[in-house]
DNA sequence: GTCTATAGTAGGATAGAC
DNA sequence: GTCTATCCTACTATAGAC
């Protein structure tokens, strides 16, 4: 099809971002290589540097891309009025993202990738925007509400790689039961904090 | 010194095992290399062959030396009286432990490592026999055991990887912050299921 | 903007000498 | 048990043709 031929015509840098986050899905961050994504695209290895100078460039297009596709699973989750319910979601809604593509906030807010990337930068802020306001919603004080996003993150992220590495899957083979077990913590800090449950 | 030039002849393995966990802890997991390993240990590359046949098992062999070093720490804890006392130090030692070694249960119960290696399924069993009677004497249920230690755990290795990452570093720039939020979640935790507080 | 070709680097692993 | 020498593989990155 005219299509598949030209894909790689129309728009090689997000494809090539698409490709990279398939590989880290699926080998981690590590395993990302320029040849390979330029290969998964069906260009030569050569095409993808007239895109991103050095393969920590494509990383960090890469981590802000899942940065997008993150904040806009959580942006789902504004449907439930308690903001506890929001909070606990959004650990199950994490869990699942983590384990899907390999990474999360661990790439996404990377010291070595930030520097000088606004678009990453930017990406990431989004993400926050949207977990922060439930969190203050909750605490009622902004102190508060860092610390407790902070642990709730912790629990969330932690649950994810522990179930990637192999850690959780003798009492919790199920992605969903990991999800549930990072909103669980979820709540237990958020019933404190908001001093009601 | 006579000690230093035959430093290979008494226990290259050991030393290779050193060596390994020295590279782990500066740039993580993947950049072990069997070549640095040996470079480092002043032998050449192909010499840790005769000790481990892939770089598999000398990431093995490393892992289950993790293991020994984090369960050596947790053993200290045993000091304190009260056993969410005890279960939140453990916290505030795995968070120590891991950014020091870059490691941790991630590492020590990967599935693809733990596949026919005795050493490291055993050197993992120790780590999690200190930790179960803390938690057991909090609960008194040996099903609410584990599923509180592995919410703390969740919470601790999440609060490690994510300083790392540097997530973390703004709010909590030192370590010890890092710790004392898990140990903070744990407590958190532990309060809920002893029903004292 | 993409290609082919190539230089340079680094590591995994084996063979055979010592 | 350790060495040197070697093969193979894979990747980053650049140069120059198209």
């Amino acid at each position: 099809m005219a299509t598949r031929a030209k894909y790689h015509h129309g728009d090689l840098r997000a494809a090539l971002v698409d490709a990279a986050l398939a590989l880290v899905a699926e080998q981690g961050v590590d395993a990302l290589s320029v040849a390979e994504a330029a290969r998964r695209t069906g260009v030569s290895a050569a095409a993808p540097y007239r895109h991103f100078p050095t393969r920590l460039d494509l990383l960090k297009a890469t981590a802000a891309r899942a940065a997008e596709l993150l904040a806009a699973e959580l942006a789902k989750v504004n449907e439930l009025s308690d903001p506890r319910d929001r909070l606990a979601e959004t650990a199950r809604v994490y869990v699942r993202f983590v384990v899907r593509h390999h990474a999360g906030f661990d790439l996404i807010f990377d010291e070595r990738l930030r520097v000088g990337d606004q678009a990453l930068a930017e990406a990431g802020r989004a993400v926050m925007d949207i977990l922060l306001p439930i969190a203050l919603e909750i605490t009622g004080d902004a102190r508060a509400a860092l610390d407790l996003l902070e642990k709730h993150t912790a629990a969330a992220h932690g649950y994810a790689v522990l179930h990637l590495s192999g850690f959780m899957r003798r009492r919790a083979p199920a992605v969903e039961d990991i999800a549930e077990g990072a909103a669980e913590v979820s709540r237990a800090l958020a019933t404190r904090d908001g001093r009601s449950g």
